[in-house]
DNA sequence: GCCGGTCGTCGAAGCGCTTCGACACTCTCA
DNA sequence: TGAGAGTGTCGAAGCGCTTCGACGACCGGC
């Protein structure tokens, strides 16, 4: 093994071929005979070489680094977020990069400071909002980016996300096809709404679109996330609609609320009204029955984010728009 | 502003001194005039002048980044691991370093690599578990690192938790006060404590050794996390021990269920069951009642994790073991 | 048998920064 | 008044890597 720091030179020495050499075993930059790179990469498991990342990167004008940057608003979605943070490292892995990660509270201020100093290549962002101030910062960055999520200008640029109108759809097509007909949307805290958060507007757009499509009655309502507010939602709906026979949930924390409130109020699922939630599928999994889900396939997303931030790095063209096809998993729930 | 890649060169230049003045000035390693300092200062912003990471980490040997590696086992614990990352970002920045994210499906061998690669200069891991396999390695490492969490044998390593033990006994300590008799601590689900997760563990050998200081009766049960489940354990619980009036919860998943199902079980918090959680805040509030809670001071665990690890980088001496105290918050529930 | 064309390898020139030693000053104090 | 001690600044030597141009060696074609 090492005896401190290894450096190419070493292992050229060691290798018996000069210092470039080992560099083109390397990156394959260019042809190296079948017996020399044997060598040298003998050379370098003996001697167990780690490329210098500073060395490299000053050299090749490549950091092999790419930052992800966390959403402006904290505590929203937050396991979600963690899912697509964790994918986007295992995907940039698969390209041979790693992953910077910057938070929101240093404002647009380090994500100059990043790309200037030449610290990564790229930049992913994830949970982008309609009116996003960082986007206009990214138009003028040399450095390639991709969103997830939209804003509400996004020509220009790259951004991806789930189908959320299709998926809304797809929830009322699922509720239709079982013959209910009238139902409702319970969809994220008001707060959201009035900033204009991507997600959920189109969801509803989605959502009230189909209504139509399938000659169905129903309303979107907004839905807060504390117990008692949820309850006080769910059975003034009832009281309303006492034809509503289907609920879609697009509010992971307040899943579980909506369940408890139906259980006090009396109504069985599916028995008396069907729900079908928009959420990660281990909450939809773990809620009790089992939930009918949209699953969010974070996992999906932030694979796609890369693949598509590689593309760019690499000067290939790439669409503005990527939208993930919503997948609807049946449970007992419906 | 830029016209691409502004150097330190030309900064010199533009302020009329010599390059290494330039580093001076930014790195206070010398004594330079106020004036020539301020010369170069404002060179530095009229270009737009940001020092190269790569060329600065090669010359001196710093990259300025941590790594902050993700627990091995994804899916436990996600939105407190995402507050720990934020705030261990945040905290690192205010050492003027950056973060670099690492996942656990590289194994060690993702950690060897950037350690080997001076991609960053220290590491934190967050959730450490007993026998975790990334300890070994971190012995041998020249990076210093610190844990979140303890492992089974911690000797020579710089961990840093909330303190569990004083945690599960503040939770009976606050039981007793209120006069309860007989209480009951519903847990991580059982597979946690049998891969020995150190924290789980340990907030029950708090509770335990509490009920005999304060001359509680009680029993520590493992809580899963499906509705049912915490259903049929709750029901048990109450029906087994007749005497029982608090309920102390260590299980963020479980939290709203157990709520859930003391009411279906006509059991009113707090006139009935008191209950007490240990989870993070927002959780606490969201429920209904809002509970009283011990937190999980995510923030702080971060931002000491940090600070501990720029004392090793400094060559300061750090303490071994860093516990922070658990803070009760009263609320409704108890 | 000579010419042009790969193929495989080498040496050297940077990449942009930090840091060390040197050096010209300016103060002090004997 | 001159030795000694600071100050403030400069020039140059790397840090470890990539990449460019050069150059033998070897090939087939005429």
């Amino acid at each position: 093994m090492s005896g401190r720091t290894v450096t190419i030179a070493q292992v050229a020495k060691h290798a018996g071929v000069a210092v470039s050499t080992v560099s083109y075993v390397l990156s394959g930059k260019r042809t190296i005979s079948a017996d020399t790179r044997r060598r040298v990469l003998d050379s370098i498991s003996a001697l167990g070489y780690h490329p210098n990342a500073g060395a490299r990167a000053l050299a090749s004008k490549r950091s092999n680094v790419i930052a992800l940057v966390l959403p402006l608003r904290a505590g929203m979605h937050v396991p979600v977020l963690m899912r697509f943070a964790s994918a986007v490292v295992t995907a940039a892995r698969r390209f041979d990069h790693d992953v910077l990660l910057l938070t929101a509270d240093e404002g647009t201020a380090g994500i100059r400071r990043v790309a200037a100093s030449a610290l990564v290549d790229a930049l992913v962002l994830m949970d982008v909002e309609l009116d996003d101030r960082r986007v206009p910062l990214l138009r003028e960055l040399p450095e390639p980016s991709v969103l997830i999520g939209f804003p509400a200008e996004p020509a220009g640029l790259t951004c991806v996300d789930l189908d959320f109108a299709a998926a809304g759809a797809r929830c009322v097509e699922h509720l239709a096809e079982r013959g209910h007909e009238e139902i409702a949307l319970l969809g994220a805290p008001s707060v959201v709404y009035d900033r204009g958060t991507g997600f959920a507007t189109r969801t509803r757009e989605g959502f009230v679109a189909a209504l139509d499509d399938h000659g169905l009655k129903g309303v979107a309502l907004p839905c807060e996330e504390t117990f008692d507010e949820v309850y006080e939602t769910v059975r003034d709906l009832l009281l309303d609609r006492p034809g509503l026979s289907g609920l879609v949930v697009h509010n992971e924390a307040a899943v579980s609320h909506v369940l408890a409130a139906l259980r006090q109020l009396d109504r069985r699922v599916p028995h008396d009204v069907a729900v079908v939630a928009i959420c990660p599928d281990d909450v939809a999994e773990r809620a009790s029955p089992p939930l009918t889900s949209v699953l969010i396939p974070a996992e999906e997303v932030g694979r796609e984010a890369v693949r598509l931030v590689m593309d760019k790095l690499e000067g290939r063209p790439v669409p503005d728009s990527t939208l993930l096809t919503p997948l609807l998993a049946i449970r007992a729930s419906s």
